[in-house]
Formats: C-alpha cells, structure tokens, sequence
DNA sequence: CCGAATTAGTCAGGGCACTGAGTATTTTCT
DNA sequence: AGAAAATACTCAGTGCCCTGACTAATTCGG
C-alpha cells in the first residue's frame, strides 16, 4: 500500500545504468580489464607518473580502493609502482608498454561502446544528459565538504 | 596524448552519480539498511508474499545478489523465508513487523533525500533527468535479450 | 631540533554485482 | 510412467566500493 514507484528514484536509476554500461562492457570492450581499470590506465596516459592518491582523484576513487585497482593491473603487468625517492610516503605509478597498449585497443573500443550506448539519444540529448548528471552528481559530492577546515563537532 | 576524456563517458558519470547517492543515502536515510536492500523491502509492500527470484527481478539483481541481500535482511530480522508448499523449488518471502515499520521510516527519509538529491534541477529537468536515464538503460538492456529464445550463435 | 599534525598507503570488514557450475524440484514430452 | 528440459536456488570466484583503524614518512611549529 505504501509501496513507492523507483523508477522515479535517481538511486534506483543509477543503479540501472550502471548494471546496463557494465553488460555493454563487457560484450563490447573487455571481459579482463574493467571500467574503472581504463580509467586508470587512461588517467596515467594522461599524466604519466602520477602518484597513487593522485590517480583514485582523477577517477574518482577513494585509497582503498584505488590500491585494489592497481594491485590488479601491476598483477596484469599493465603498470608498475616504484617509491617516489623525493617523497618516501608515495608510490609514483608508469603504464608498461603492454599497459600502454591496452589502453590504446580499449580507447577505441570504448568510443564505439558509447556510441551504441548512447545510440537511443539524438546529440542535444547526449548533452543534456552529461549536464544533467554531472550537475546532480557534483552539486551532492559538494554537501560533503562544504567549508572544508571547519571541524564537524 | 591519446587519453581520453572521462566526464564525456556515461559509464564514468554514472558511477559517479552512484557514488554520491551512496553518499547521500547513508547520510540522510540510513547506515544500516541500503539502497538496494529498501528496493527489496518497497517491492514485499507492493507485493507480499513474493518468491526470490520475482523480487530479483523486480528490482533488478540477479539471482546470485539477490541471494544476498536477502539473507542479510533476514539476519536483521526484516524478513523471513519460507519454503513454497505449491512448488518446493521456491521460498516464498514476507515482511516482518519489524520490516514494515522499517520500510515506512526510511520510505520517509528517502522521499527527502531524493528532493536533496535532485535539489539542482527544476521540475522540467528533473523529468528529463529520468527519461533520459530509462531511455538509455532500457535501451542497453534491451540489446541483451533481443528475440529470447533464439541462440545468439 | 623535536614533538605534533598531516599525508600516503595498507588492512580488516561489510556490502553490491556478475558469471559459471552445481543441486533439487517441477514440468513437459514422449 | 520415465527421461529430458526448465526452473529456483546455492556456492565459489572475481571485482568494485566504502568506512574506520592502523603504519610509515614528511612537514610544520615552537
């Protein structure tokens, strides 16, 4: 009786879009390398040498998970990890060529992946579309940290 | 040089749209109960006395997570599980008390926390931000089981 | 210069999500 | 009725994702 529709709650719908890329995925790009594991290959193709906590911010992945992530690609031997010698906290990450390579393939398979993705949207939609997530997306990632150096209690 | 940018890949955004729903839910509805594990108990007071599998498939999870999720409702006492006497494949699912009265508290806090989270848009965008979404998950879904029972080689 | 705060990373623990393989039960087809 | 197919569920394995507690290294303040 009090039931409630989700198709009218983002949370649900996030959830659904999230479980559709990942099918496309899979079908389309990689079966081994994951998502959020391009994300990381591309995000050193960028910047090459980056340390660890730099590349989970670029992504948007917490150190914990972040360290998961390349655990599994060092494993892959797409990437390895040396101890900044200027800094003895970090771990300053390069792509291998084998990584460099992967990330290659993977970035046109990945364009073509959105495209069939995106398929259903005319181009004004696709844009409305990025705006309209990232505006949610950002505006709730700000509720967290507001003033920043104000302790909370 | 050849990296790619992110913010114009929906699966990117999505997850980014997960993660702060994610957060958002665990600050405004719940520590214990989440996101998908609500869906379970809204989809017991739409329908009780579901099966397993139906929920699943009413929310959206495969049989394995729902498996999951179930059990730890279960273990919470939210929920319990009884063997169909019709068809001794299925378990047949019901609400506690408990799980009532839980369903109503965070049904409440939800309906706040979905107004929070879709502060940044106006009504109009708001549609939108659904139509879009659905088109393009029900879009990829679809691309999974296109004629159902033909074998796909 | 030395103790305190900060910062990078690890580890344990919990939860979501999928695939593929296996078990039990029911249904269907001969 | 009995074998084959379908169905509901379980289990093992992998990977993503977060929090909170901990360790090691660096930086900052007195």
């Amino acid at each position: 009786m009090a039931a409630v529709d989700l198709s009218t709650h983002p949370g649900h719908l996030a959830r659904r879009l999230q479980q559709a890329h990942h099918l496309l995925w899979n079908t389309m790009v990689s079966e081994e390398i994951t998502s959020p594991q391009f994300a990381v290959l591309n995000a050193l193709v960028a910047e090459p040498g980056l340390d660890q906590r730099t590349v989970g911010e670029r992504v948007g992945l917490d150190r914990s998970t972040i360290a998961e992530v390349i655990g599994r690609l060092i494993r892959r031997e797409l990437l390895d990890k040396v101890r900044d010698p200027q800094d003895g906290r970090r771990f300053l990450l390069r792509l291998t060529d084998d990584g460099l390579r992967t990330h290659r393939k993977l970035a046109v398979r990945t364009a073509r992946m959105n495209q069939v993705f995106l398929g259903p949207l005319d181009a004004g939609e696709q844009a409305a579309f990025f705006a309209l997530i990232r505006r949610v997306a950002d505006a709730a990632e700000g509720l967290r940290r507001p003033g920043e150096p104000a302790a909370p209690r």
